[in-house]
DNA sequence: ACTGACCGACAACCAGCGGACCCA
DNA sequence: TGGGTCAAGTTCTTGTCGGTCAG
């Protein structure tokens, strides 16, 4: 048996550094020329660790440079599908994504893989607002201090929370001082940059937490290349009646005023009769890629796709959709109700109209965070945001949604639903109202998300 | 400590009858 | 035979968020 000299495997600056030749091809690693030296992607290392091991050579293994973990115990009791959830993603080998419904527990789920691995852990996390609520909970939880980076903050501790953002920008450095990754809301991954986050990072073990894993680009199967691939499932209607509300969906279809109909049919058919003059057929999302495309050197598509966004506008902020608003807020005087749109004009036109609490874009942090509050505790019964509610933000239970328009996004739908799913004290139902405008794309839109 | 302005990233964005071509 | 996939320099607009910087 040849005796060989040691080699060392190190990380380096977003990859896996393999020093020396071990004689065999090692699995995504590439030669450095400059270096001298193999290079991988830093979320290879399990993969390359576990090709050397059966090769007759010395392995320095010094990829992982990890703090001592203080003890964890929370005081958490797992409900068996979370325990399920958990044993899965362990069988998985530690790598995977558990798909729950918003509101059944999923941080209760990272927690548990904590203490099973006892390692530390960095959390990425989309918003400012769920890191707030995240650093809390870990605080109550584990008596440790918890890093943070993102938020006006930069501080590395054994357990951190990172917004996305900020863990883009200093993944390279981070990538060795964690043994477990947990990706919240991990379809944010997906993303062209964030997915090099979880490419740089050195971490054998990951866990995605989705309530909504599929996108509808198809980066989902990249996300599952870089984390696992889904390893828990259940959706809604799964834990509806249980640990969740019972609820109802209900749609109402509403006509188009004369007006609205003339300008609605003229601005859609200049975007269909140009499809028909130009031969395109819109059949999947990358079709319309292609038409957005074709619009930056052609004049007639750019208008076409102007003229399809004003007859969404139409169709979206429709007068008769605020009227029926109207009855379906006499209707729920004693119940607490969100009421979505896409357009931040519709917003505020409603907040005028009806004396409703408005959350857009525009709201700033600290009469956002009033609106809520006041929401919460009971002053505001009823509120009307724009998309700004969708995810990221912890909003307090409502019973009653009504979503005025929105997109065909199946995650946004789901988002929007979760809302008002949280077990009510009364074991009541929830009601979710769609209002659609009869005779146009919307009816499709609104099929296309389930 | 907060605010506003800036930047960059991400996401959704979808028809109403018909053809050529490639591949399993 | 049946089903999926389609063309061009390099991409519409709106809404939302985090990070940064100046004040």
């Amino acid at each position: 048996m040849l005796t060989s000299p040691c080699f060392p495997l190190t990380y380096d600056d977003g990859t896996i550094r393999v020093d020396g030749d071990p004689g065999t091809p090692l699995p995504s690693v590439e030669r450095d020329p400059r270096s001298e030296s193999g290079r991988a992607p830093g979320y290879e290392y399990p993969r390359v660790r576990d090709a050397l091991r059966p090769l007759s050579v010395d392995v320095d293994d010094r990829v992982l440079d990890l703090p001592t973990v203080p003890p964890l115990a929370s005081s958490y009791e797992l409900r068996e599908y979370q325990r399920e959830a958990l044993d899965e993603w362990e069988a998985a080998d530690r790598r995977g994504v558990v798909e729950l419904p918003t509101g059944s527990g999923k941080t209760v789920i990272a927690i548990g893989a904590m203490e099973r691995l006892a390692t530390p852990t960095l959390v990425v996390i989309p918003t400012i607002d769920l890191l707030n609520q995240w650093r809390e909970e870990l605080e109550t939880e584990f008596d440790t201090p918890i890093g943070q980076l993102g938020g006006g903050e930069q501080r590395i501790e054994p357990l951190t929370v990172a917004t996305y953002d900020s863990a883009y920008l200093r993944a390279d450095e981070l990538g060795d001082r964690f043994g477990l990754v947990v990706f919240d809301e991990v379809h944010h991954l997906g993303g062209e940059g964030y997915r090099d986050i979880a490419r740089l990072l050195a971490a054998p073990a990951r866990l995605g937490l989705t309530a909504t894993f599929e996108r509808p680009d198809g980066a989902h199967e990249t996300v599952a290349e870089l984390v696992g691939s889904k390893a828990y499932e259940l959706d809604v209607d799964d834990l509806a009646g249980d640990h969740l509300a019972p609820y109802d969906i209900k749609r109402i279809e509403v006509e188009l005023t004369p007006e609205e109909r003339d300008r609605y049919e003229e601005q859609q058919g200049i975007f269909t009769d140009y499809l028909r003059s130009s031969n395109i057929q819109l059949r999947s999302g990358s079709d319309y890629q292609k038409l957005v495309k074709r619009s930056g050197n052609d004049p007639e598509a750019r208008r076409a796709l102007l003229a399809k966004q004003r007859a969404r506008e139409v169709m979206m902020n429709a007068d008769s959709k605020v009227e029926r608003l109207a009855a379906l807020l006499d209707r729920h005087t004693d119940d607490r109700v969100i009421v979505f749109t896409a357009h931040t004009d519709l917003v505020y036109r409603l907040s005028r109209r009806f004396l409703l609490p408005a959350i857009t874009n525009e709201t700033g942090a600290a009469e956002r965070r009033e609106i809520l509050e006041r929401f919460r505790e009971g002053t505001y019964s009823r509120v009307v945001a724009a998309n700004v509610l969708d995810e990221g933000v912890d909003v307090p239970d409502a019973n009653v949604a009504v979503v005025l328009s929105g997109s065909g996004s199946e995650r946004e739908f789901t988002q929007r639903l979760g809302r008002v799913l949280r077990p009510k004290a009364d074991g009541g139902r929830a009601i979710m109202y769609e209002l659609v405008t009869e005779e146009t794309a919307e009816e499709r839109v609104a099929a296309r998300r389930r």
